[in-house]
RNA sequence: GCCCGGAUGGUGAAGCCUGGUAUCAUGCGGGACUGUGGAUCCUUCGUCUCGAGUUCAAAUCUCGGUCCGGGCC
């Protein structure tokens, strides 16, 4: 047992929760939206960007980096941090959510999961303790298991295969990981992952077995893969109470910020998705009103910014006829200058719902910000 | 003046010889995107140079016109 919980909640509205995640790196407040970096970098921004928009934490993937560069360049850097000079906290995803994509070929076998390299063709069966030793050497805040997310489609069987492995797995990665880094503080931190797709009693014994391992904290996987939204809420609503209460909870992979609205009221503390910053590139940005196509023609001759008051640096002087223009042309300043927009957007909307948290005024600003957003 | 070649969505091409629902790319317009696919994916609209002839049926074959390109006198 860690000697102090990392994880600090500080404040409750609801089942809505704020509070602090100390990592060996950063104290980070939750609730939280991390930006997807991938590979070390958040697509088209700098690290100083990246932090001066108030970006307290970025999830990579251990596992693509492994392939590219390797272990081997980023140790030599001293870790994640030093190689990408990401300057906040860093999570790692392990390989797991790389099951339902092609472009690894993943193939399932009960000791880990083969994949196949795009860059050269080699072949690698990654394991959890090949997570754990991988992550050893990259030195993220935080770490998540290696787990088994099968497609939304899937049958029975797999479903049912799927979680048994996430649950080997899972032991195997607290086993290895307490071997490396022991349980004091100032350690790595090593999250499981929940698997059951929609499923509630698959979902359910899943999450109950995990929170009795005692990790750090908690992921929520294999959600807001092509399911129906109302599978998705719950599915949720009837299985977060199994987790612990002192543990943080991340659901993976949701970034909608209507959607991040409703699973911050079930008792979600961690999000990460690649939805605002996708949608930046391909010319969706985010607004109080809702998001807008910046690509579409009717922006041509305006004059205002994306979204008027926003304190961000797109809006700062660029019209909407600029981005439009700039989208147009495939100029990359558009990509950036809307990316930097929809990031801003979703911190600040996490910083307002944490503030609303401890003012217990949550569930009007959630319903108030979500009557403006779909109107 | 004569001879030859060409003309197909906004743009660029295929189809013509051997007649049968005009295809593709790109662009334009709209939508999507959720543990990254860094120009992605889905989708609406939009064309046979003109006229006559042959034929059940013509982008396609025949004749003539217009325009463009090349050549000859």
């Amino acid at each position: 047992m860690p000697m102090t919980s990392p994880f600090q909640v500080t404040s409750t509205s609801g089942n809505a929760r704020a509070g602090t995640l100390s990592t060996m790196t950063r104290k980070v407040s939750t609730p939280v939206f991390m930006p997807v970096a991938t590979l070390g970098a958040v697509k088209t921004l700098s690290p100083k960007e990246v932090h001066d928009l108030g970006c307290e934490m970025v999830i990579s993937n251990s596992f693509v980096l492994s392939l590219q560069p390797g272990n081997e360049a980023i140790g030599q850097a001293g870790g994640l941090h030093g190689f990408s000079q990401l300057d906040t906290a860093i999570f790692t995803d392990s390989g797991g959510f790389q099951v339902i994509r092609d472009e690894f070929k993943p193939v399932v076998k009960e000791e880990g999961v083969l994949f196949t390299s795009p860059y050269d063709g080699s072949k690698t069966l990654l394991t959890p303790e090949m997570v754990v030793e991988t992550n050893r050497v990259l030195a993220p805040d935080v770490m998540m298991v290696l787990d088994d997310c099968p497609p939304h489609s899937c049958d029975e069987k797999r479903l049912n295969g799927a979680v048994e492995r996430t649950l080997v797995w899972a032991h195997e990665s607290l086993k290895a990981h307490r071997k490396v880094h022991g349980d004091g503080p100032d350690r790595q931190l090593l999250f499981a992952i929940t698997q059951g797709g929609i499923d509630v009693d698959l979902r359910s014994s899943c999450t109950k077995d995990l929170a009795e391992m005692n990790f750090d904290g908690y992921g929520i996987g294999g959600l807001s893969i092509g399911e129906p939204l109302e599978k998705m809420y719950e599915v949720m609503s009837k299985t977060m109470h199994l987790l612990p209460e002192d543990k943080p909870r991340y659901l993976m992979g949701v970034g909608d910020p209507v959607q991040m609205l409703e699973c911050i009221s079930m008792g979600i503390d961690v999000f990460d998705s690649v939805f605002p910053t996708r949608n930046a590139r391909h010319g969706t940005v985010f607004t109080p009103n809702g998001p807008i196509n910046i690509k579409a023609t009717h922006f041509k001759g305006v004059l205002g910014p994306i979204q008027e008051g926003c304190t961000c640096p797109a809006c700062q002087g660029f019209s909407r006829s600029f981005l439009l223009h700039l989208f147009k042309t495939h100029e990359t300043l558009g990509w950036r200058l809307a990316t930097l927009h929809n990031l801003h957007f979703v911190l600040s909307l996490m910083r307002d719902i944490r503030t609303h948290i401890e003012k217990g005024t949550f569930l009007e600003f959630k319903e108030d910000f979500v009557s403006k957003y779909q109107s």
